[in-house]
DNA sequence: TCCCATCGTTCGTCTTGACGAACAGTCTGC
DNA sequence: GCAGACTGTTCGTCAAGACGAACGATGGGA
């Protein structure tokens, strides 16, 4: 659900951030994006509760997608080793997960790496609708996807399917690693 | 610039495609949002131009993220074996990037797989401000990251940096391969 | 110093979105 | 057949957002 925290005030920050950010004026911007600047004040000061129209303009004359403004950003340079890395184990399936990146507000799209040993495989119920799974395969073979069609993958292969359906993932060999992107829609 | 269309007929036709998926009336959707349902039916009928307000409390009511609302979904499964997929290639730096998954409207992070050889780096101009870069090695040794700290991966290994200033990728051993997903906030 | 430009703010006015009541239509069960 | 609960719609009213003008403040340039 990305941001808990009064819209109003994110949106407040992210206009006077952005407008920074393009180096504009406060009444050049009103100018472009075809809105009284007195206006535009009363919205990064705070105050005003914006229509979509307002705040859209907004994003077009910054050069900047909708949700931008609705959701902050985050990061610098982070290096998680192999191996490192907060990571889900799971005996009975032979795999385990590590989130290497959770999603920012707005972005939606986690990455994960997989190790997966030949086993059971890893069945998994549907998740949160809409979301949508990536996976590389790093090394080795995997048998993926939903589970009514599942796709047999090899080194470097890529696969998207629903992640809101029943869906497998299990190894075919030894030492098979592969990235996940999970997409949150 | 995620979505090019009128945002209030996208938020129109979001909104119903969302309520259905829930299940939700709509009136017991305004009751949920706390709005009046003379509104709602008004929104989904594409007239109106909705306060952020307003929109956020559907957001909530509906269990969607704001940007769900303002932007449209897309896919299904599908399969780039290995060497497949619309790739480009550099003699220059001895690389090749295949685009796996472009960024949806809304989603903002494209998946690319990179085969890199030893060779002169890869040297980027810096992207759109706000990019992030993730790397998952799969295969082989790169050294990447800003141009003024670059970090030596191994197999198994993540970096996330600023896209937004000049960075580099340089393969240390033959038939290196890592996975790269680019977010552009 | 004066002038002019631009900065961002604060006013009063007017348009417009949000509200709630009343509306027609459908389905269930007594 | 009719009462009841429900669907989603269309009204009139009122508060709130968007507007434009005027404001004091700041920074050059002649």
């Amino acid at each position: 659900m990305s941001n808990t925290g009064a819209p109003l005030d994110v949106i407040a920050a992210s206009l006077r951030r952005e407008r920074d950010r393009a180096g504009l004026s406060l009444s050049e911007l009103a100018k472009r994006a075809g809105i009284a600047k007195s206006t535009l004040s009363q919205l990064e000061s705070g105050s005003g509760n914006p229509s979509v129209e307002t705040l859209w303009a907004l994003g077009v004359a910054l050069g900047v997608p909708f949700s931008r403004l609705v959701d902050p950003p985050t990061p610098r340079v982070r290096v998680i080793r192999a191996g490192e890395g907060p990571s889900i184990h799971s005996e009975r399936a032979h795999y385990a997960a590590t989130l290497l990146a959770s999603c920012p507000p707005g972005v939606r799209r986690d990455i994960y790496v997989l190790d997966v040993e030949p086993g059971s495989p890893r069945d998994s119920e549907p998740h949160m609708a809409g979301t949508v799974e990536h996976m590389i395969v790093s090394r080795g073979r995997v048998l993926a996807g939903p589970s009514d069609e599942p796709v047999e993958l090899g080194p470097g292969d890529y696969l998207v399917f629903p992640g809101d359906v029943p869906h497998t993932c299990s190894a075919l060999t030894t030492g098979t690693s592969v990235v996940l992107v999970m997409e949150h829609v």
